[in-house]
DNA sequence: TTTGTCGTACGATAATTATCGTAGATTGAT
DNA sequence: ATCAATCTACGATAATTATCGTACGACAAA
């Protein structure tokens, strides 16, 4: 039922999310790190946001206190299941070779993803 | 400079991708086996699409044939980069692993991660 | 030639998002 | 007690997206 957060919206969640719960004044000051927000405007973005119920506020000091209330893996599932289906054909494999593919991928990463696939084989063996 | 596409519009450009260039009648009946659109809604959107330069129109019939100008990897690249910097951390690796981890992955699959792993592990020695 | 079908054009409006300004409360320092 | 800084509340408005209805031309069948 609950709406998926606009792009904007995300940059406040990706703020709290690094940072937990925290004051409009940071999250504004974190904003404008990357582009000019004036301060009520994220003011009245966060909330709406917590109307939205996609925050939770604490209103006990003078000093708002927001937390969020959507969870970084919920809406990366989300964003990920969107991403397979308009433009990968709904085919992890082919989102990963992509994202392998298309950057840098250091040995580190590279032994990290034999592990996984080691795995994937051990349990693709169990259950079939 | 020119904007992205939205999911409205990123469901048009699926059918153009998927069938080539097509009349408004064909986008709407495809778009109506997901959900309800009247035909004009359709009609209107494609033609804001093409003024913002996401589509190409024929006029030449009386029928009208639409033709995608974004291309398919160039919104893949977007969407990719964009799910990587809100969500993971811009950590390609972090976005395969997940791809891989979260879905269900046949045997084939992995023999083509091995391949683009070998792949990859030789690159990194030649330009090391 | 009338009528029904299919097409485009386009204005109107709703819905949603994004952005600010102004007002008024609170508080800490002068 | 006053002033300045810092907050919240909230209305207004712009900007963008999404959705339709109506008008009207072309054309083929009756």
């Amino acid at each position: 039922m609950s709406k998926k957060p606009t792009d904007a919206e995300l940059e406040v969640l990706r703020v709290l999310w690094d940072h937990g719960p925290s004051s409009v004044r940071f999250v504004n000051t974190e904003l404008n790190k990357n582009r000019e927000v004036v301060y009520t405007t994220t003011l009245k973005m966060m909330q709406v946001m917590a109307t939205k119920g996609f925050l939770e506020r604490d209103t006990s000091q003078k000093t708002h206190l927001y937390k969020a209330i959507l969870q970084e893996d919920q809406i990366r599932e989300n964003l990920v299941d969107k991403l397979l289906n308009t433009v990968f054909d709904g085919s992890p494999l082919k989102l990963a070779l992509h994202a392998l593919g298309h950057q840098k991928t250091s040995k580190q990463d590279l032994a990290q993803i034999k592990d996984l696939i080691q795995q994937l084989e051990k349990d693709n063996h169990d259950n079939s």
